[in-house]
DNA sequence: CCCAGAATGTGAAAGGGATTCAGATCGTAG
DNA sequence: CTACGATCTGAATCCCTTTCACATTCTGGG
C-alpha cells in the first residue's frame, strides 16, 4: 500500500548502493545551485559520475531522484525528534512543539538542498503514501509522538496537529524565504501563534 | 520595474483579445483536468482552437500563460475584498479578516483552476513583482486594506499581515486539500488561529 | 475606396531534455 | 572457473517547447 520505495529496484551490491547515494547527492547539491527546474537528468549523472541509464535503473524517472531525497530528509526529520524526545525531559507539549521548531530550522542550516525542497513543496504529494499527502503523513507521526511522549489521546491530536503544522509550514517558509538563516522574528512568532492555537485546542 | 505584464505583447486589436482569453481559459479548464504537468501548450492551442505560434505570439513561454491566469485571480481576488470593504461596515478589523477568508473560499469554488493554483503554489513566485513575491505583495494590499479601513498605523501591519497570511495560506491548502469544497471545521480553526494570533499583535 | 504598414495567424521544423534499450561488464554463488 | 544476475553505458528515440518565415487580416491616411 505505502510506496515506501520510490525506487524502481533497489540497489543489493555495495558498488551501486554508493552510486544512488552519490546521485542523491549530485542532485541535492544541483538544487542549491540551479534550482529545480535548473536540474537535468544529464546534469545529475554527470556530477555523480555516473551514465544517465544508470540513473533510471534505479530511479523511475527525475522526480523520483528529487522524492527520494525528500523521503530521506523526512526520515531524518522524523529520526532526530524523536532523539531529542526520548533524551530530553520536556515539561510540556509546548516544550515538544519547540524541539520540533528547532530540528526544522536547523535542517534548513544543515541539509543540502532543504531550504528549497522542505517536505514536498516543488515534487508532488502522496510521496510515502499513495493515499495521504506529505503534510498528513508528518502530523500523523508528530501527534503520535506528542501523544506518546505527553501522555495525551491521539484522537484529540490529530486535526490541531494537522493544522498547526499547516500553519508552521507556511511561516516557516516565509521565514526563510527572505533570509538563508531564516528570519528569527517571524520563527518566534509562528511559535507563538502554534502554541496559542494549541493552546485552546488541546484540554 | 513592476513587471505587471508576463505578455510579450499586449493584444491590440479585439480580435486577439479574445482569443488571447479563449487561450487563458483554455488553460485554467485544462489545468482542472489534467493537472498543470499535464498541461501542454499544444494542449491550449487545440482547445483555444487556435495555432501553437499564436500561443507564443502574446505569452513568451508556456509559464507565463499560468501566471497571467495567476495574476487575473489575483487581481480578482483583491477587488471582491475592496468591494466587500468599502460596501460593508465592519466593526473591528478581524470581521475584515473573515471576509477575506470568505472571498478566498468562494474564488476555490467559482474560479476554474483556483484551487489547484491558488496564488503561485505552482509557477515560481516574483511573479507580480520583480523584487518581492506574491505573498508579500499580498500581504501588502491586505495590510493596507486594513490600515485604511480600520485605522492602524501601516507600519505596524506589515510583519504581523505577513505571517497572518502565510498562516492562512498553509492551513486553507490543508482545508482544500481534502475536500473540493474545503473543510469547514479546518477553515474555522484557521480564521480562529489568525484573529488569537493578530490579537495579541496588535495594539 | 485603395494601399502600405502593423498586427496577427499558421504550422512545419529546430532545439532540448527525459527515457529507453540492446549490448558490454562486473560480482559472486556453487 | 563458470553461469547468471546485477550493473553500466550512451546513442537513439520520443515528446514538448519554442521559433520562424510566410500568409492573412486590420486600420489609418490619401
Amino acid at each position: 500500500m505505502t510506496s515506501t520505495t520510490p525506487l524502481r529496484r533497489q540497489p543489493v551490491q555495495q558498488r551501486s548502493a554508493k552510486r544512488v547515494e552519490r546521485m542523491l547527492e549530485a542532485c541535492a547539491s544541483l538544487i542549491e545551485e540551479v534550482g529545480y527546474d535548473g536540474v537535468t537528468t544529464t546534469l545529475i549523472a554527470e556530477r555523480a559520475g555516473v551514465a544517465v541509464g544508470s540513473l533510471y535503473q534505479f530511479f523511475p524517472d527525475k522526480r523520483a531522484v528529487v522524492q527520494a531525497l525528500t523521503m530521506r530528509n523526512l526520515e531524518k526529520f522524523i529520526q532526530t525528534v524523536d532523539e531529542r524526545f526520548t533524551s530530553t525531559a520536556l515539561e510540556h507539549w509546548w516544550d515538544g512543539v519547540d524541539t520540533i521548531f528547532d530540528v526544522y530550522v536547523s535542517m534548513h542550516r544543515e541539509v543540502p538542498a532543504f531550504s528549497k525542497l522542505h517536505f514536498g513543496d516543488v515534487v508532488d504529494l502522496r510521496l510515502l503514501d499513495d493515499q495521504r499527502d506529505n503534510d498528513a503523513v508528518i502530523s500523523e507521526r508528530i501527534a503520535e509522538m506528542i501523544a506518546t511522549k505527553f501522555q495525551i489521546p491521539l484522537a484529540d491530536l490529530r486535526l490541531p496537529i494537522s493544522v498547526a503544522v499547516a500553519a508552521a509550514d507556511g511561516v516557516l517558509n516565509l521565514a526563510f524565504s527572505s533570509e538563508q538563516a531564516g528570519d528569527q522574528q517571524i520563527i518566534d512568532d509562528a511559535k507563538t501563534m502554534i502554541r496559542g492555537y494549541l493552546s485552546a485546542k488541546l484540554p
